[in-house]
DNA sequence: CGATTCTGTAACTGCGGTGGTTACAGTTGT
DNA sequence: ACAACTGTAACCACCGCAGTTACAGAATCG
């Protein structure tokens, strides 16, 4: 599966994007600010959301990107396979020997394990959306509140 | 997740074993030949499948690996346990911007995110036992069967 | 218009993980 | 003693990734 940050990247700048869906585009800057990490990098991850037609971007001064589907729209395996481009679980990095019965039948049997693995880590991941990622990230802050002072509210 | 082929590996490694389980010890050149791999590498592996009590090893002239448990009673999650050492879902390598209110919030949830996708794949390979494995093999064997003699022809 | 602010992409680096390989000490059966 | 094993260290080469620099091109604004 995915060895990489990306996915988590991902969901990052998409959370950004849908914070600021009103306020126009946000520079690949801006981005890396908040996941403190290179611009060139959130570019790189905006091509790819932008193939999975999931952000828009606007070259040019003031320019940037947007979330170009609603958040309650995006559910998470289309991000995941937005940015995770080829398999992700590991087949024989050979062929194994055909010339013994394990070998000449695993790799089909392994394939077919492997493929259903990927498919319940995509399901589950489906049945999240950005909104839900969003509305999670409201509900109990990790710690200092920027003004607690409505905390009473949090019980409901 | 496990971007490397050792669950693939290791259960190519077990069904051998389970096929020779009368047969006494299965030395790792053996192993090596099936999976086309070097002898080391299938120690490696075996050290771990020791650990999580799935074989025992001897060593000495004669000796080998050799399956511990029932191959009805391995499921494979717990060969992906015991072949994938750490969290195989990536998260943010350095922290995120903690003056975002995005950045403050998202790694818990993406942790969250993360944790629930991999008991998802985790739970489907638990659906799966090496017997199950070794039975897929045998039905519908990929080309020319051994004694091919009741089906006159391809035609058929 | 020209300056500025962006994107998009290429090129390169460094790092970490992995499979592979050699080597060797220790153990066990014959 | 000898041969056949394991277990492990040490090392290599490779690959993918994040990170970085650099630069061409596009859009906006004065």
């Amino acid at each position: 599966m995915a060895s990489s940050c990306r996915f988590a990247f991902a969901v990052h700048v998409l959370a950004v994007l849908a914070l600021k869906r009103e306020s126009g585009g946000v520079c690949s800057h801006m981005l890396a600010g908040s996941v403190n990490t290179n611009p060139v990098i959130i570019r790189r991850l905006l091509t790819r959301l932008r193939h999975a037609g999931l952000v828009t971007t606007q070259k040019g001064s003031g320019g940037g990107a947007t979330l170009s589907v609603a958040p309650e729209k995006i559910a998470l395996d289309v991000v995941y396979r937005a940015i995770e481009p080829g398999e992700s679980f590991a087949q024989h990095p050979h062929q194994p020997n055909q010339r013994c019965p394990v070998g000449a039948g695993i790799e089909r049997v392994l394939d077919e394990v492997f493929a259903s693995a990927q498919s319940a880590l995509e399901t589950e991941l489906s049945r999240r959306t950005l909104a839900d990622v969003l509305a999670a990230m409201d509900e109990v802050p990790p710690l200092r509140r920027k003004s607690p002072r409505a905390r009473s509210r949090k019980a409901a």
